[in-house]
DNA sequence: CAATAGATCATCT
DNA sequence: GATGATCTATTGC
């Protein structure tokens, strides 16, 4: 279940990595919505981000922090979140070590496996919390992060 | 606790 | 050649 996300807009966006236009790593960004864009930072992190816009247009989701709700040896009760793990997901890189998710899977669909999101028909009740973006110089008080409030496995 | 440093390389200027 | 949508370890108070 993903708690953490931040948006990215388009070439408005000096944050964001399609604010150049189409280079080399950006093409999937300006095509149709719903495929992974994977870059690679700091010499060694992987990020994943959705693509969120229509074919002609940038814009995407990086995915920051997910609650872990299979893969673990332990069971977790949702109303005690106390005992549950923290360290596991929270945070972009991290996230992408722990799905095994790579640059290999760039441009991948997201609606169809082997990187097929699971859907909830019905989304638990929580309050959606607004912040600025984290760890970037531009735009630095764009409020474009949003997180599950008071979730323990968000970021930081 | 908070702040800083170091790792490490693809991407863009 | 500089930088960065990060993370961990270490230092300092």
């Amino acid at each position: 279940m993903i708690v953490e996300v931040e948006a990215y807009l388009g070439t408005s966006d000096l944050a964001a990595h399609a604010s150049p236009g189409i280079t080399e790593r950006t093409p999937v960004l300006f095509g149709p919505p719903g495929r992974a864009y994977v870059y690679f930072i700091y010499g060694m992190h992987e990020c994943l981000n959705v693509v969120a816009e229509e074919e002609g247009r940038a814009g995407c989701v990086l995915i920051r922090a997910l609650e872990p709700l299979s893969g673990l040896t332990e069971m977790y009760d949702r109303r005690h979140w106390k005992g549950r793990p923290r360290g596991l997901a929270n945070g972009p890189g991290k996230l992408t070590q722990a799905l095994g998710i790579t640059r290999a899977q760039y441009g991948h669909r997201l609606d169809r496996p082997p990187l097929q999101v699971r859907q909830w028909k019905t989304r638990p009740e929580f309050e959606i919390e607004t912040t600025p973006r984290i760890g970037i110089t531009h735009c630095a008080d764009w409020p474009l992060r949003f997180l599950w409030k008071g979730h323990p496995c968000v970021s930081r």
